[in-house]
DNA sequence: GACCAGGAAATGC
DNA sequence: GCATTTCATGGT
């Protein structure tokens, strides 16, 4: 399979690539809203889960993940595991709309409902012990109280964190939604339309030089490379590529890549993956932020791999959690303004000042 | 027009 | 080892 010229039907008003010469036509093969009527509808699977001790929006606003947002109907509405999910929360009740009753993952198959309790870890609210003196710490768990990490893809996320280096999150957002589009499986949901991620073989098939031109900067040379690296990995474990891999496979992908040459997975990248796609909740990853609140709260001024050993010798199994509680209550005092923290609707990708911790009326 | 963005890799000391 | 520089791009 290769793709010749153009690149897909990305419609956004542009055409994908300037030297595709069947860009124009590309575009005019987009679908069209009377296409989407007649188009193969999948399952719409209702329900509602009860929680404990959760908070849907600071789970999924903290900026873990790329393909979650608030649309102006008050759902939130996500991409995971290859299935649309509508999420929202009224007190210890989560409704849930879905695209599909039962999902594939790297930890087997699950039914919808107890694929949403591990994914959003529903029923895993961490148990996080803080030492008498640390206020700071006290009042970020406070704040933070109800947030989860959730278990994303570890391929999506591996994808995702080396692009997001050195950008902003909706900009990396963008480019995620962008490879997603061209290259993901489309999913016409309730209306809307949603792309998934890609998976290897398809990523595989794009160039350096075409992330490049669509202005991926300094990370175009990185991509190559990891997903050639995983690509790798996958065939010599399947030839038939049946199969998946499983959580220590993917540890085992992660730790490879860190010892890769031009992977462009550094230490607080492959923390980040660590903390958000393979159970190592013990994870620091050590960016500007978390650099500025080490050295104001604790006095703590050295290299981002010592403050790493730092904070996660002094954290434990949970550092991660108590890394992000941190972490997010010190943006929050100290970011320069709120459009540092605007969500994005999923539909429309359009930014919003809306703050997640605010109750929508609807 | 600086300056920075949830940094990584190469280079200099 | 640790600090400095370079890398690309978009946003403020």
């Amino acid at each position: 399979m290769s793709l010749q010229g153009c690149y897909g039907k990305y419609h956004a008003g542009k055409p994908i690539c300037s030297f595709c010469p069947d860009s124009e036509a590309c575009s005019a093969e987009s679908p069209t809203p009377e296409d989407l009527l007649t188009a193969a509808v999948p399952a719409l699977v209702k329900g509602t889960l009860d929680v404990e001790q959760f908070d849907l929006a600071l789970t999924l606003y903290s900026g873990q993940t790329f393909r979650w947002g608030r649309d102006t109907d008050g759902w939130w509405k996500g991409v995971a595991y290859g299935v649309v999910v509508w999420l929202r929360q009224e007190e210890r009740q989560l409704r849930y709309a879905c695209s599909a009753a039962s999902v594939s993952t790297y930890a087997g198959s699950f039914e919808i409902e107890s694929f949403l309790r591990w994914y959003l870890r529903t029923d895993e609210p961490p148990r996080v012990r803080v030492p008498r003196p640390d206020r700071h710490l006290r009042r970020a768990r406070d704040r933070m109280k109800g947030f989860r990490f959730v278990r994303q893809e570890p391929w999506e996320c591996i994808i995702s964190y080396i692009l997001s280096v050195q950008a902003h999150m909706g900009l990396t957002k963008q480019r995620i939604q962008f490879l997603s589009r061209i290259l993901g499986r489309e999913v016409v949901f309730q209306g809307g339309r949603y792309w998934t991620f890609p998976p290897v073989d398809q990523l595989a098939l794009l160039s350096e030089g075409y992330y490049r031109h669509q202005k991926f900067g300094w990370r175009s040379k990185f991509l190559p490379t990891s997903i050639q690296y995983v690509q790798e990995v996958v065939q010599s474990r399947f030839s038939g590529g049946a199969s998946r891999l499983g959580l220590e496979d993917w540890r085992a992908v992660v730790d490879g890549l860190l010892d890769t040459p031009n992977s462009g997975i550094g230490l607080k990248v492959a923390k980040c993956i660590d903390l958000f796609s393979l159970d190592r909740l013990f994870a620091v990853p050590v960016d500007t932020w978390v650099r500025k609140m080490a050295a104001d709260w604790y006095g703590v001024e050295a290299t981002d791999a010592k403050i790493c050993q730092w904070a996660e010798e002094r954290g434990g199994k949970l550092a991660g959690y108590k890394n992000e509680y941190l972490f997010a209550y010190y943006r929050e005092l100290h970011a320069p303004s709120l459009d540092d923290r605007v969500i994005s609707f999923s539909q429309s990708d359009a930014p919003s000042s809306v703050l997640p911790y605010e109750i929508l009326e609807s």
